[in-house]
DNA sequence: TCTATAATTGAATCATCATTAGATTATTTC
DNA sequence: GAAATAATCTAATGATGATTCAATTATAGA
């Protein structure tokens, strides 16, 4: 019982997908590196050779859930679109995806204070790389949520929008963005698209300009 | 050293205002009873005075947390006025409260899942009336989001909002609304006020008939 | 094919907690 | 001011769970 044969391996990918999932169900400090472990047939001791601890398995799984969304929405952020359609079109990436990753998306929105959470001080040599890939992580989302408010403020300086706190506006939605993540279930009444789409319309009617 | 002077001793509500505290900073699991007692000065071993353990904690305080809520909004829904009018207040005090009580507002957010997790394999006794409280505190819960729902509904019967999916725009602006809990901080460049100001005004116009 | 590297495992370590038990000191009630 | 009750404490108990180690087998490269 140790290496398995190549159909039976998994890799970092399958980690973090599983990872994702049960810590959708628990939460961070609930979910055991066993469970995780279970959900790819692997010991918890086989997660050490694919991540340094469990810190950095959680990072792992908000970056490259983090990562999926920016891809979507940059080249929607960079067309040549009023910034109503923009927004539109974002609302409906980002609300959709979350309703495909229910799991990345609920992380995305309970783990963040886990990872806050994880105290400053420093104790052996992996603490210092991760406190260095947290903050990046901070400043990436900090960039994603730019992504909003930049379409935003564009609208607005083109009278496009009526004069909003765009700052504010901005957390507003992706307030209501996120807890998509939290109430969605599959099978549910409404699809991911009919929910982007009813709130593309509450928030393109609240900045219709005057 | 056993029982303290009266004019040191605690009281529940001491307890729970520390715990969600506590609760805010770490979240349920890295929460430990004894942070919580150290923060009202006592061993965890007190708090089993106070509470049967660790999980009647957690839901005392989001079930104090509720009752707070509803209590606010409860005469508001009931009051002779538009629904526009009853929105922006049900708004004000419900923004206005999360700025002022983000411990709270933030448990309530993060929390809940914790409150799922636990397992509904019963173990001991008080495992069973747990499980009865926990039940009624979620029914609870979707009572205060009826609040909402019934108010937005009917706006739209008297023709004073535009036809919307009513549960979807309720969670909506709930997502928006406890999202605040999450990012708020005391001293920012927005009161309180001024947050629930601002997304009245979205929402309403949002809602404002064609 | 031999060798180095990759992927896994079971067992051991070590720490952290929740929770319980029993003793001790304030308060209250009668 | 006794007796009963409330609020605390210190010191176990028992689990659980992250992490490390040394051993083992697969795969890939030369």
């Amino acid at each position: 019982m140790a290496r398995k044969p190549a159909d039976q391996s998994v890799n970092r990918e399958d980690i973090l997908r599983a990872a994702a999932s049960v810590l959708q169900r628990s939460g961070y400090e609930a979910t055991t590196m066993k469970d995780i472990a279970a959900e790819v047939n692997l010991t918890a001791a086989s997660l050490y050779h694919h991540f340094k601890n469990k810190d950095m398995l959680l990072l792992a799984v908000l970056e490259a859930g983090l990562d999926i969304v920016i891809d979507q929405l940059e080249p929607i952020v960079q067309a040549e679109k009023s910034a109503a359609e923009k927004l539109r079109a974002m609302i409906a990436v980002h609300v959709v995806g979350l309703t495909q990753h229910t799991a990345v998306g609920a992380a995305m929105v309970f783990e963040i204070r886990s990872l806050l959470a994880i105290p400053a001080t420093l104790h052996n040599g992996h603490h210092h790389e991760f406190i260095i890939r947290r903050d990046a992580f901070f400043q990436r989302r900090d960039y994603f949520e730019d992504l909003y408010r930049r379409t935003i403020e564009e609208g607005v300086a083109r009278g496009e929008f009526r004069p909003v706190d765009v700052a504010l506006f901005t957390k507003t939605m992706l307030g209501a963005h996120n807890w998509v993540g939290v109430w969605y279930r599959e099978g549910g009444r409404l699809s991911g698209h009919q929910i982007a789409e009813a709130m593309s319309e509450t928030f393109l009617r609240a900045l219709a300009p005057v």
